[in-house]
DNA sequence: TTTACGGTTTGATATTTGTCAATTGATCAG
DNA sequence: CTGATCAATTGACAAATATCAAACCGTAAA
């Protein structure tokens, strides 16, 4: 691991309380890797040995079931994830694979399991984790259920006009395909629905989204902070795609 | 509280691994109430004062949004809700109402909140609780957002029937339209695709189910642990409807 | 520059799903 | 027993969404 990556992690939320014995620990048995772009790090079902951390590069969590798939989030740095089935020893219920170059720590789940028993600043950060994870899932099944397609694409690049500080300008994060399947929709239906949205005060050219009637998108997009975010202490921050995971 | 409710708190996943005294002082600042049917006990948005435990009776999840709703979860006794909200101060992400009269124990979030800080034992418990919760709704997403109306029916049905112990004919825990709304559809959809099904080795007839040829279903319903469940420790029971909440 | 590749868009079409309205059926209070 | 009520079903229709195929386009390798 490089010297300058050590603070970066160290200052990420579910790292930031524990004692500097037990964040020791758990580096020394720790490893960090680069990976190319479009590698598979991690199948569903395979038992949960690593908690990972992105420290660069972007990381897509997917699901698999009857030669389907479809995306489930979108991890960047410095961001966690599969914390859920390390702490259960379980099998990973999603996939993940990396979407550009990326470097990620692997941090062995055993070791993961121990500290958090004998530190209870670790376990209280891992609590605030888990239950921020488990939030940011029921506000992506409140919206699938809850919203039409159309709403669910308004919703999300009103949402990331607001991340990026309230500009009525900004670049798509990810590929369109992948912000359909994480929608809940086809590329075509997503393809469709941006064209169809220019009356509705949005314009996307390429990766370019343009906000066009902000308050007419407002109407349509009715943005709900149990929905959209963010949980109002805000302790960890929202990435691209709501980073959903664990 | 009554006398005999109090040892079926205690005997809780969350609640059994915790030191005597720090049960008694949660105990001691809660207190159990039985709330007729179709009574409203929590508003999405409001404040999480209250851990819930479900004694008696049955509790619907729900969420709302510009109008709609729709039905997120189902919690049986013992089962705890909206964990997660209690420990981030945060504001429910879902109403809850009761489906049948219920006996609830309501336990002060504040009192949570100090009491998992210096019980590292009720720590874990609640680590691998949300652990458990998150891992629920991610199933929940993925068999939304992967299977078709139809092979959600035909997996929730096979699971029942698991669940009831592997058996050709049960009844439905809840209503159809409640199903309906969990499976993410609409009744009308529910109700048409149920007669569909009676091709595919499952009959439903009023809130009684068949299943007339087992192979046939599992071939439609295509069941993964991933999905449908259960984790392999198993460490807390699968409700009627997987109890998603926290 | 040119080609090759993969993402994206578009068109035509089929399927699924939702909506609205009416009817049926079961349950329960009076 | 009877009416009221609400869930469930059914039918007709509209809307949303998926599928399949082809064309388009931007990027990157040759």
């Amino acid at each position: 691991m490089r010297p300058h990556e050590l603070p970066e992690v160290r200052h990420l939320a579910l790292f930031r309380d524990m004692a500097q014995s037990n964040f020791d620990t758990l580096m020394q048995s720790a490893y960090a890797q680069t990976f190319p772009a479009s590698l598979d790090l991690i199948r569903q079902g395979d038992p949960a040995d690593f908690l990972h951390v992105v420290l660069e590069g972007t990381v897509e969590l997917y699901a698999q079931w009857g030669g389907r798939e479809c995306t489930m989030a979108v991890v960047r740095p410095v961001g966690t994830f599969i914390l859920a089935a390390c702490i259960r020893d379980a099998p990973y219920l999603m996939s993940a694979r990396t979407l550009d170059r990326a470097r990620i720590i692997l941090v062995p789940a055993s070791d993961l399991r121990a500290v958090f028993r004998r530190d209870p600043e670790f376990a209280v950060s891992v609590i605030h984790e888990l239950a921020g994870c488990y939030r940011a899932v029921v506000r992506h099944a409140k919206g699938l259920k809850l919203r039409t397609s159309r709403e669910r694409i308004a919703s999300y690049l009103l949402r990331q006009s607001v991340l990026a500080g309230g500009v009525a300008s900004y670049t798509l994060p990810v590929e369109k395909r992948l912000l359909a399947s994480y929608l809940g929709m086809t590329p075509e239906n997503l393809s469709r629905a941006l064209k169809s949205l220019e009356e509705d005060g949005v314009k996307v050219d390429g990766s370019r989204v343009i906000i066009t009637d902000r308050a007419r998108l407002t109407e349509l997009a009715r943005p709900d902070r149990l929905i959209d975010g963010p949980d109002p202490d805000g302790a960890h921050a929202g990435a691209s795609l709501p980073s959903a995971q664990g």
